[in-house]
DNA sequence: TTTTGAGTTGTTCGA
DNA sequence: GTCGAACAACTCAAA
């Protein structure tokens, strides 16, 4: 009799059945797959995931679960440390192989070497993929053979490029092996908060890859040919929110690519894509960006750390209103708007002059969709400090930017309740309201809802003149 | 090697 | 109300 080939699925980022290479190979390949997911935040460490992406892996792994119990197999649960996880279950059930699809954020590709070495080592056939990325990041160079720092160069080298490879089939069936290995429930891991905290997150989202395809569909019909104008809304539903699904691998950005029909009207969505896909070419690249500035001058620039601010700023108390809105819809729904995120993220570095790296860790415990690569490129970009960023002196104003993308104040007033009968004159700027108006509107100002912690005008002023000093003492070191 | 043109998302000021 | 220039030079990438 013919020995069985097993091979193990090691899923990380993947969390899909569709366009998953790692997948595909084994089961063209191997007559029974085991797919296996090993929860090791410690080799993940500093950037662990966060409670809102705990919530959202609990469930998705919970989706992916069910979609493999469909194809009559189950999701192998279990805890890290990942080499000496994957080798007990090899063992176990005697496995010659395991595939896997890369994840790119630099600690994790150092962990990868090694687990390959290890492995290789051990007689096991071992080969990962690329499911989560357009494009290899080493690949992509400029004609001087170095990494690009500017996005429209290195989106014009990808539209020239070949095409990224097509999506794959998702499996209809998969064998299982004879005898499967122990696994734990997925509850077993504690990824959901004991707190309530997760009400919001519930009712704002449906993770799984069913949902991810769901939501591309809808929005590929209804939203994509209106995004270049509507993603600036935050009162309107005109982005994809595709963002989580495609951090967890619900969703490939291949079959992103593959599914929006290319004309003059969906240029600017991909464009978002190559975006995500800049941010970890970036990552790959410059590796210390998650905690330092690419630019290396703004290691000079006079932050200040003021605890009681952050909090204000955490907690959406800061008295501007649309920056608190933005902070209150983060902590409910486990996202933000991506124009609300470039108010707020400007609030906390340019008018609180707080490090752009204590934002970015709020950013990371709070989203649902929170990516390295994404979180550094954003906050790094706002700051003025990373590839291809917002020169310093381009500073948000929170009234101009509320008052131009929320017009009617819907989104402050869905977010910030206490502020929701102040006439649109005032929504955005409540300390300029006279006092009948406030005791109209039921607002008691200063107390329901609080007063400017800072004054933008002057906060702006004070943010220049340290980006000037900063310039000033880099000019005299040269 | 040198030159040239361009660079996600803004605000303010003055004409 | 609308428009263009200034902000402040600098770095990047291609020719």
């Amino acid at each position: 009799m013919k020995e069985t080939k097993t091979a193990l699925v090691w899923f990380r980022s993947d969390l899909r059945l569709g366009d998953n290479p790692a997948l595909d190979y084994a089961i063209r390949h191997f007559d029974a797959v085991i797919p296996v997911f090993i929860f090791s935040p410690e080799e993940e460490t500093p950037w662990e995931p966060g409670s809102a992406a705990r919530w959202w892996l609990h469930h998705s792994l919970t989706s992916l679960d069910q979609d493999l119990r469909a194809l009559g197999s189950r999701l192998v649960i279990r805890k890290g440390p990942a080499l000496k996880t994957l080798f007990e279950l090899i063992r176990g059930i005697k496995a010659q192989a395991v595939f896997w699809n890369r994840r790119y954020e630099p600690a994790i590709m150092q962990w990868d070497e090694q687990v390959k070495n290890k492995l290789s080592q051990a007689g096991i056939q071992v080969q990962s993929f690329n499911g989560s990325l357009l494009f290899e990041p080493g690949q992509i160079k400029n004609q001087q053979g170095a990494p690009y720092k500017v996005f429209t160069a290195y989106w014009n080298k990808v539209i020239a490029s070949e095409p990224p490879p097509k999506p794959l089939k998702a499996p209809g069936q998969l064998t299982a092996p004879a005898r499967r290995p122990q696994f734990l429930e997925i509850k077993a891991l504690c990824l959901e908060p004991k707190v309530k905290w997760a009400a919001g997150l519930r009712k704002s989202w449906v993770p799984g890859e069913k949902a991810a395809q769901k939501n591309l569909r809808k929005f590929i019909a209804s939203c994509i040919t209106a995004y270049s104008i509507e993603r600036d809304r935050p009162d309107h539903e005109g982005t994809s929110r595709l963002s989580p699904y495609l951090h967890f691998g619900e969703i490939s950005p291949r079959r992103v690519w593959y599914s929006v029909r290319k004309n003059r009207n969906t240029i600017p969505y991909l464009r978002q894509i190559v975006w995500r896909e800049f941010a970890h070419y970036l990552l790959y690249h410059f590796p210390h960006t998650p905690e330092r500035p690419l630019r290396k001058e703004f290691e000079k620039f006079s932050w200040k750390t003021d605890k009681t601010l952050l909090k204000k700023w955490q907690k959406g108390r800061t008295g501007y209103p649309v920056v608190d809105a933005g902070m209150r819809e983060l902590w409910v729904t486990g996202w933000m708007h991506n124009r609300v995120r470039m108010i707020a993220a400007s609030f906390l570095v340019k008018d609180l002059m707080i490090p752009w790296q204590e934002g970015a860790k709020w950013f990371w415990d709070t989203l649902v969709d929170s990516d390295l690569a994404n979180n550094t490129l954003g906050w790094q970009w706002v700051a003025g400090c990373g590839a291809d960023a917002a020169p310093f002196f381009r500073i948000f104003n929170p009234v101009i930017q509320g008052e131009k993308f929320d017009p009617g104040g819907n989104y402050v007033r869905k977010w910030v309740p206490e502020l929701s009968r102040l006439p649109d004159k005032f929504i955005h700027r409540p300390w300029d309201a006279p006092k009948p108006v406030l005791a109209s509107a039921g607002l008691a100002y200063g107390k329901d809802y609080p007063a400017r912690i800072v004054d933008h005008n002057a906060s702006r002023r004070k943010a220049l003149l340290a980006y000037e000093k900063m310039r000033r003492a880099l000019l005299r070191h040269v």
